[in-house]
DNA sequence: CTGAATCCCCGAGGATACTG
DNA sequence: CAGTATCCTCGGGGATTCAG
């Protein structure tokens, strides 16, 4: 629960809230690989699943909707037999990766530096 | 766990591998709040307590671990009584800065677009 | 004041089986 | 093929208490 104090200081953790938002997305480890996986071009239920490794078909349903509800994807239903449901980018979900790579490229590039910290951190404490 | 023919596939999971790190601290809530609140300067650790309402002690206490295990913030102790610790961003915190807030203008760029998306959604599901 | 330690709960998410 | 339904566990994280 909130505390008392909250309206007293509602900016910082207001502000945020759209971001955060977001952030639960974009800090979401599958939410990450299907927007790579899908980075290419549209992909179907069963060539994401193969496609992003680990993933369980809960997840990757969940994730789904989750990246639909949000319109960073679209589904489209051809109503063959048997069924097949395209998964692509939209482009709101494509102009994401821009500001994601960029925290991908801040990775890689601070990549060492963090090792190190750690490194050096476990070295002192236990 | 991993299945086997992870080997087969391992280029997706294992390249994002250490941008995963970064957004699982960066994607997390308590993060992300201390860096906004450490932005401004360096911050004693009931101010922190304070400066982000709800967070406990407990995850105060493990954020910053974390944080300064990964070598985004330092600690300070001065042995005054009462004690006294002081927070702050180090170069690599401040850093991170630029790509946080990257993504942090891509949601509140889009964030009508957004929740418009979840309108049309939750309108035509239930 | 700055934590460490403890208890506990709840929900994300994995495994499995079933359906249109 | 593309999901849905069900069960279950595992750990994140909140509340509380103790310590230096």
């Amino acid at each position: 629960m909130i505390p008392d104090n909250a309206a007293a200081t509602p900016s910082l953790l207001d502000a945020c809230a759209p971001v955060r938002a977001i952030l639960n997305r974009v800090g979401d480890k599958w939410s990450v690989l299907l927007v790579m996986a899908l980075c290419a071009g549209p992909r179907r239920f069963n060539d994401l699943k193969r496609a992003v490794p680990g993933i369980t078909q809960r997840m990757l349903t969940l994730t789904l909707r989750g990246m639909e509800r949000d319109g960073l994807i679209t589904r489209e239903v051809f109503p063959t037999t048997p069924p097949r449901v395209e998964y692509a980018l939209t482009e709101l979900g494509r102009s994401l990766r821009e500001p994601v790579e960029a925290i991908g490229q801040w990775a890689v590039a601070n990549e060492a530096k963090i090792a190190a910290a750690q490194a050096r951190y476990d070295a002192v404490n236990g």
